[in-house]
DNA sequence: TACTGAATTGCAATCGATTGCAAAACAATC
DNA sequence: GATTGTTTTGCAATCGATTGCAATTCAGTA
């Protein structure tokens, strides 16, 4: 019948256990001030090593812990960064691209090693910068922004204002905020190099080029094709939003009007699914009739089929990189934009030419 | 402390030194005292109709926004959320599976709703009593858990300790702390009914019993199996982890080692590609030879090839039903483990009989 | 002009921590 | 015992907001 477990501490009272324990009450346990019990817990050399020893075990064996809020306004300082998702607001979608949502793990690690809290929330793409909302009430110290949009100009309003901002994008021309990105030129060269080693001549292109990187990974890709002594083909160019949803009407009557194209260039793994299932339901095999190349190599890009030959993001090291980017700003350091590798990795979608 | 605030340096004052704007700055422009200004932002009816306009604009235009952390020590009030998601200490791996990355997707947005700022972070899967620090440290009112995994028993203790707390999961007997989940044990059973429908009569199940969820379904599972007077047949489980990298060495295996099989039930839509995968690694086509059902409906589960038949979670509900629950804990009402309908949304993996 | 009551406004205490400075305790020396 | 020097400790101000209560303003009335 004894169940030692559910019994009331009588140490603590059961009756006040409601209110938080603070240093106040930590400090008439101990029967010093509160001032000893802070210096005490911050290991001040200033208190007395016997005290500090006591002090420090009492708090651990009340399990008390600090009120951030009460330390984090005393000595103005915040270990708290933004991370902001922005969401279409037309059609009212979550973001749900699961390389995205990597890239938000990624940073949560990141974050979390170097001793920072993460405030997640999403934004309307359309109002990049309501995002600075979280600086200006001073819940974070910073914002780190995935993704570019349509919104470049907003971004730079932002950097003005000396938000302490980090991008997840491309490196535009005449770029004031610091962005942190994958190679996207090098990513559309490398794909369409590759379609073209496999001897490939219409070579499609999905994605919206009014998104930054899109827009360079469309300059990658005109610039394999002209090295090759090809045209770029605006009749083989397909808007195609991130937004599965719409890409996917758009992608079947594209596949449904032409038939022009043996190889295509996806700006997402998710994309790319979508253009293998268009392609499909007119009768048109992957890699067989078309060999296709994402972008992203998300988690689920070598499980799905055929299995996605993709460039490679560096996901694990782009929360570290967007981190210390943030970081450097706050210590005043003028952190330019970073580009990182990214390489192509070979799957069934577009084998390698030696097969 | 007696040193005056250094009013700041026109000379050296480095852009990173701007100070914040606060209220006694708003008070002193509109030629008030801080308490009006405090007041008048909170549209207080004590001030003259007149001031109070002219401070909101003054607020407005200067593009004040209010230091939270102050105001919430004083207020003694906090509306941020801890949002945790367990991960694999021993593989060093991220949550990546695209199921609970929705769900997150679908708590940022029920507390943004609700004007409540959502803190994300990681806890070791093997310490998920580690989430209680945020209630602890006060930085957050309450955690929500994604998942309880092989802790039961450490979720108990936190519900004991009366820490502000909910788990996305399955209910389980005896269970102390409030859980909100799909409907597991229904799951199991139409995924199950629906093979069985198709007269598929070997089937089966992927899945780590050790985890509630999972155990739930296996229960569905048995018993749509007695329904049809069929026995479970401990060779047909196989106990597969959800971590892509285990399961996919797991999966080969057992393909490789049994055929005796005509359809499967997943436990994850991740399993389920995993699944065909190495079905067709082994000479065996999917719905063909072996029918598959998988769980989540996961946004990629329509674009995969073949497209999955999947037991539909509700993941757009979920996030509110979540929240609303931990809310309701907040305002001290008792609330039970929630249970939420879940469907069978037929795909190619295991097309509908009457085709 | 003096008085009254209602409408505004401001003073000062408060939330829970940190920390400069001064006071107290203790030890060492003359 | 008085003086000096070194540890330890505690008082009180501070961070940026909110709010009870007292003070002020002002119109209306005697």
């Amino acid at each position: 019948m004894s169940k030692p477990k559910d019994s009331p501490d009588p140490v603590t009272g059961s009756a006040s256990d409601q209110r938080r324990l603070q240093m106040v009450d930590i400090a008439r346990l101990a029967g010093v001030s509160v001032s000893t019990v802070s210096r005490a817990l911050n290991g001040s050399e200033l208190v007395n090593a016997e005290t500090r020893q006591r002090v420090a075990e009492l708090a651990r064996s009340l399990n008390y812990s600090i009120n951030f809020g009460a330390r984090n306004l005393r000595l103005q300082e915040n270990k708290t960064v933004a991370v902001v998702v922005p969401f279409d607001a037309k059609s009212r979608q979550h973001i749900s691209d699961p390389f995205f949502l990597s890239i938000v793990g990624s940073i949560a690690d990141a974050l979390t090693d170097r001793g920072y809290d993460m405030l997640l929330s999403r934004v309307d793409a359309e109002h990049l910068d309501l995002a600075s909302h979280w600086f200006d009430s001073g819940k974070a110290i910073g914002v780190v922004l995935i993704g570019q949009w349509r919104h470049h100009d907003q971004l730079n309003e932002m950097a003005a204002r000396k938000l302490p901002l980090v991008v997840w994008g491309g490196e535009m021309p005449q770029q004031l905020y610091c962005s942190v990105g994958g190679d996207n030129v090098l990513g559309g060269t490398l794909a369409t190099r590759h379609l073209l080693q496999l001897g490939r001549k219409r070579i499609a292109f999905v994605g919206d080029a009014n998104l930054p990187e899109v827009w360079l990974r469309r300059q990658g890709y005109a610039q394999a094709l002209r090295e090759a002594g090809l045209d770029v083909d605006p009749a083989l160019e397909l808007a195609a939003p991130f937004e599965p949803g719409v890409a996917t009407g758009v992608l079947r009557d594209f596949c449904a009007a032409r038939r022009d194209f043996d190889a295509v260039v996806c700006c997402s793994d998710v994309l790319a699914l979508l253009t293998i299932q268009a392609l499909r339901a007119v009768g048109r095999s992957v890699p067989g009739d078309v060999a296709l190349v994402g972008y992203d190599d998300m988690p689920l890009a070598a499980y799905c089929d055929p299995p996605l030959t993709t460039v490679h993001q560096p996901v694990a090291e782009a929360g570290a990189e967007l981190v210390e980017a943030l970081l450097g700003q706050l210590r005043g350091e003028r952190a330019g934009p970073r580009t990182m590798p990214v390489y192509l990795k070979l799957r069934g979608s577009a084998p390698d030419a030696a097969r």
